[in-house]
DNA sequence: GTGTACATCTCGACC
DNA sequence: GGTCGAGGTGTACAC
């Protein structure tokens, strides 16, 4: 069985380059690691001095720069890119372009220390919970989470400053939209749910008030008086 | 002149675990590919089946799982959190964990394909141009872009709703709120600076009301719909 | 440590 | 293709 993997370390710099477009041409994820410089330019712009760098290609498109800290890369191209590889100089050159927005990014290796390919049979979806979805089908389920009598009408209603997670209407038959959040919230959470409560009662010229309640795990303080200022709700529920 | 890499392609697993954990030990940037199942429990859960992912271990406690698509990480785990390598029915095991909030993430190989350790040297920082703070910068600089007569007062200026990007007044000694954003924005952004100026007018008593000014290089329909309905301004700004 | 807002955010869904 | 909001967001900085 032939590997699936084709790596060298410390390969001549043709070698390198031989292994990264092959490794491109055939769909796989193509890894160099070695000294290199990096430019950046489109959204923002940015340069990057000399220093050792993992660099990962994606058959889709996608290029990451990681250093030895942080979740985050480096520098980046998101996926859709078409990526070069060549030789300048005696430097490997990797270079990633897109249209809309233009950006490009441009890795240059002094030194490659390692390169590999790797052919990935991936059949898998990430199947996840604890997200705000589960926290509506929680909701929807069993609405008096919310209080005694409430009654969700619509997921997803539209109204001029966006789209309401649930509306529905209490006991009373007052319209209410709840604003849910899987995780403690802050005052953008807030404004969010004002949007949508302004918005709904110019829409229903409503008499009686529209009521808007956050639905979270917790509030931090200042929303909380944002909340209390603007007469919303909170009610504390987790996803 | 001793390699900065260590790798190993097709390993027998008691290989693969050596070069893990020396390589974790040591300080260096790890990585495994291979077949494997990854298991995640913390702010939220998951599970992935069976396939080929790239795994990447950093110094600082960074773990990030890869497949062949994606800017994102299928899974990962935050910097902080303390990895082990074990062998557990021959399987290669990585568990890292880490508190507040606790975390846990599980790799499983049953087979590795490819593991390196890469010495990472990295003594540069990123020069990055393009941001927010930019454009802050340029109206500072020069207060007429955003008309004539404004004058900044202060930046970062507190109101109970949050920090201002830049506080000051126009022409007519009317206070201005400017919220700066470095692309086009939507109804968070109206959102965002309609809390402010809401705060600041309780806040200062103003007789004359104060002013909000959106400053970005561009606003969607419904935006511009939610400041109109406001009273909000905007000027067109890039950074 | 928590709170707050930025980010070349990315990503998916819907229009 | 643009708009919109979620995200296990991560990240820096202020309190």
């Amino acid at each position: 069985m032939p590997s699936n993997v084709r790596a060298r370390t410390d390969p001549a710099i043709e070698t390198a380059r031989s292994v990264v477009e092959t490794g491109l041409d055939s769909g796989a994820v193509v890894t160099i690691f070695g000294e290199c410089t990096v430019e950046y330019d489109g959204r923002a712009a940015s340069t990057l001095g000399p220093g050792d760098r993992h660099v990962m290609c994606k058959p889709d498109g996608t290029v990451l720069v990681h250093t030895d800290e942080g979740h985050q890369p480096v520098n980046w191209q998101p996926p859709g890119c078409t990526h070069e590889v060549s030789i300048t100089d005696d430097a490997l050159v990797l270079d990633s372009q897109r249209d809309n927005p233009d950006e490009r990014l441009v890795v240059t290796f002094d030194a490659v220390e390692h390169v590999a390919a790797f052919d990935v049979t991936d059949p898998e979806e990430l199947s996840l919970s604890g997200t705000e979805e589960d926290l509506r089908q929680r909701i929807l389920a069993e609405p008096s989470l919310i209080e005694p009598g409430f009654t969700p009408l619509a997921t997803e209603r539209e109204t001029p400053a966006g789209a309401v997670d649930i509306y529905g209407e209490d006991g009373d038959g007052r319209a209410v939209v709840l604003e849910l959040k899987r995780r403690r919230v802050g005052p953008d959470a807030v404004g969010q749910l004002a949007r949508y409560v302004e918005a709904l009662q110019r829409d229903l010229h409503a008499e009686t008030g529209v009521r808007g309640i956050l639905v979270a795990p917790s509030v931090t303080d200042r929303a909380r008086s944002l909340l209390a200022e603007r007469e919303l709700e909170f009610v504390a529920l987790e996803p």
